[in-house]
DNA sequence: GCTTCGAAGATTGTAAACAATTTACCGTTG
DNA sequence: CAACGGTAAATTGTTTACAATCTTCGAAGC
């Protein structure tokens, strides 16, 4: 281990299958994807360039992200995602981002501040013609750095199993609602400001408040069924 | 769908490589396969006499659920578990069992008191000369029904995460430390009690002390490295 | 008309073969 | 003798082929 410290990535392909597994993510959570579609092996594979095997493995992952439904002998299908699952979703992201926060307002480094403070540098500048999608994914980034702070492999993981269906609520609101410029920086710089107390109870609290109304604003795009 | 109600399950084979995960975790939970060890899969699939298909889909969900790693190109390696694994584990199952038994409080039915009671039951009748792996089994039976009572799917996913870790730690402790007889009835039966009073709130606090104890007691038998 | 049955097609589950990459070994070189 | 390079073996990644199962659709029987 004599070299070290290059700026340079590593020059590892990516597997098929996780090439598979973001193409398949990203139709999904932008909602190229009809709900309740079945997802057939063969015609994935034929349209993306690969075989059965990879297409197979993304499948499977999808299926712990939640995404999709195995079947035996049937196949895949993407879920249907209905207000009892928008509730599932804010209620387990709750109880994760809760001890992320904890644990990120214990462990907050400069390092980690400078990162949020650009990701909400970003989200100041989004002007009236912004995407959903856009908003969306600094939505993301941002609470994606609380869960890095929380230096918690595990729940980082746990995170990621609900992210995409979180992206997913979220492209979903922002694109019928375009009230991003009125809550997106205030909120979050909101919660920005409690973690560098270094006090996660307080810390706990904030995160409660902010996903509460996260939540309200989403049920009110998706009517009892 | 004219039929309903039969006391037969359907009959359907698992698939192989529901077969070949659940021997896998099995042998990983119980210690026989060494920390750190490499899982060939050639190797697996003719111990198991199936081909590499169902093994390579097994240990990409062993991965899913932390107990293996894998590498690409080199394979999938048990994890080795250290005390800030089990820091991990716990503070995520904590985040996790708060709210199942929250949601628990609010739903308690008579038919879930009765198959907790069951399982209380058969902790109270555990004698001094049982074996570890039984009153770990016993002791998850209950935790799994305090998901099942929660309703909440993914959730209970969640938990299947995490629960074979549990186990794998349980197993270790239960073998040193055989206290089970004083701990293990006496713990659950305070838990189900406070449940059929239907306050999250008092729920959440109990749950809190109970996972304390366990982790207290866990601590104990790995020392610092 | 409604149900039942069965055969053909479609789709997934599994196995086996091939390709790409890593690892292990060993001789060479400075 | 440690470091470097190269070749063979081992292992994983991917593809292809085959088996098992499900779905579809239409005809037969009531």
């Amino acid at each position: 281990m004599t070299v070290s410290g290059f700026g340079i990535a590593p020059v590892v392909q990516p597997a098929l299958s996780h090439n598979v597994l973001d193409a398949l993510r990203m139709m999904i959570s932008t909602g190229r994807l009809q709900q309740g579609e079945h997802l057939k092996e063969a015609e994935i594979a034929q349209a993306l360039g690969v075989s059965r095997g990879p297409v197979r493995e993304a499948l499977i992952q999808l299926a712990n992200e939640g995404f999709v439904e195995l079947r035996r002998h049937r196949g895949a299908f993407v879920v249907e995602l209905t207000r009892s699952d928008i509730i599932e979703v804010y209620t387990l992201r709750l109880a994760l981002e809760r001890l992320a926060v904890e644990r990120t307002a214990e462990r907050m480094t400069p390092e980690l501040l400078s990162q949020m403070d650009a990701v909400l540098e970003r989200m100041k500048r989004v002007d009236d013609g912004y995407e959903a999608q856009a908003v969306t994914r600094l939505d993301l980034e941002f609470h994606d750095l609380l869960y890095k702070g929380a230096q918690h492999r595990r729940l980082e993981n746990s995170w990621e199993h609900i992210r995409s269906q979180v992206e997913f609520f979220l492209n979903a609101r922002n694109d019928s609602f375009r009230d991003f410029l009125q809550v997106g920086y205030a909120e979050h710089a909101e919660l920005r400001d409690v973690l560098v107390q270094h006090d996660p109870q307080l810390a706990a609290k904030a995160i409660q408040s902010h996903l509460e109304g996260a939540y309200q604003r989403l049920l009110a795009t998706h009517p009892q069924e």
